[in-house]
DNA sequence: ACAATTAATGACCAACCGGTCATTAATTTA
DNA sequence: TAAATTAATGACCGGTTGGTCATTAATTGT
């Protein structure tokens, strides 16, 4: 039916995971969990839809190769950032930050947080991998940065629990933007500016000494 | 086919677009718009697929509609609010805060930010709509709150744009939060308490003088 | 009572997509 | 070189859904 191999059908057992994960990051940012059809992430990567199936289970494995792969590595950077800490707590939150920028914040998997607000309630499973795997690390990290500053006085007392939700939100909304509602907005922002004016609000309203 | 006339075939001219409405509202909140099944929604209201056509155009138009009736009007509301006030900025922000979480915040059209974050990229018709009809206006409202409360000094000086997207964050964010992956916490937060918390850290982050 | 009007129905269509599997062919082994 | 292995393919299946339209029947007017 088609030209005889024309194709330049090639096998190379050892690059088609990282082709297929780095396609299927690309296509689950840009469209979502449900709406990206594994055959344009197949085509993407180069191969076929069959293919695919050769090195993933389905599409719920693809999915939790791409976060293995792509966060749960920077989050253990981030864990160790925090053990070899030593000097204002203020000082550790701004270098958590500023790696989570260069690794995640900057990079394609900035995506990946909208990504699970929008489809967890359709993919319950999905969700609940996500939670166990990210959120809750991320949470018990800067729960424990919160408690380590209150409990030297530098920081305010505050219920823990709540004020790592308010001190995230900001954080979380600039990529949920970026990867949502931004291209409507007349005028891009300097994710750089927002997170620093995030940061001066956060001095000065964790600050117990009103400095 | 069917028994004759089992069906209790009523014609309600006046109230099924309410009753259309409603169940779209629950249905688009609950699994998104793309996932949404218009026979669900005319199902939901009492009616057959074929009914919701006869008052609606097509999925679109009646999202459209659902944006219309229930969160324009508590736009124009806060916009009256915020022309009345007398007195501080920060107390009119409060006021704000309290009339959108009667209006929207505790009702099932909190669902409806999370719904547009979600399906903005896949839907740039809907997302256009919703950015002019609904965000830009309540930028511009909260923009002017903020110029006004730097003008007299109340607030330090801050980008206003900027500072818009920061402020309002934790308040998106906790709608998103409700509707997407809050089923996996193993706790629930008090959303009053959280809101609490947010306009203590505002109240002392955008202080001028250091009370 | 009977015809005219129109609200309401649901079978149907075309398009779409996750996942399967028999077949093809590149590569390795003997 | 010939046989064995296995990477790669793509046609196909079953299930789904937005939207259409010919038909049915509730309601209204005379």
């Amino acid at each position: 039916m088609n030209p005889p191999s024309l194709s330049p059908r090639k096998r190379r057992k050892e690059a088609r995971p990282g082709e297929l994960l780095a396609a299927a990051l690309d296509l689950f940012v840009a469209r979502g969990y449900a709406a990206t059809r594994l055959e344009d992430v197949a085509q993407q990567a180069g191969v076929s839809k069959g293919t695919l199936y050769l090195y993933f289970e389905n599409k719920e494995a693809l999915f939790k190769a791409v976060i293995r792969e792509g966060i749960l590595p920077v989050l253990a950077e981030n864990e160790e950032i925090a053990a070899r800490h030593e000097g204002s707590t203020f000082a550790l939150l701004e270098k958590l930050l500023n790696n989570w920028w260069l690794r995640i914040g900057r990079t394609a998997y900035a995506g990946i947080p909208k990504l699970m607000v929008a489809e967890a309630n359709n993919f319950p499973e999905l969700a609940q991998f996500y939670y166990e795997q990210v959120i809750s690390r991320c949470r018990a990290l800067l729960g424990a940065a919160l408690r380590r500053g209150m409990a030297d006085g530098e920081f305010r007392p505050l219920d823990i629990e709540v004020a790592i939700d308010v001190i995230i939100a900001p954080i979380l909304m600039l990529l949920i933007w970026r990867h949502s509602l931004a291209s409507c907005a007349p005028r891009e922002h300097d994710p750089q500016h927002y997170l620093q004016l995030h940061m001066d609000l956060l001095r000065q309203g964790l600050s117990r000494s009103q400095v």
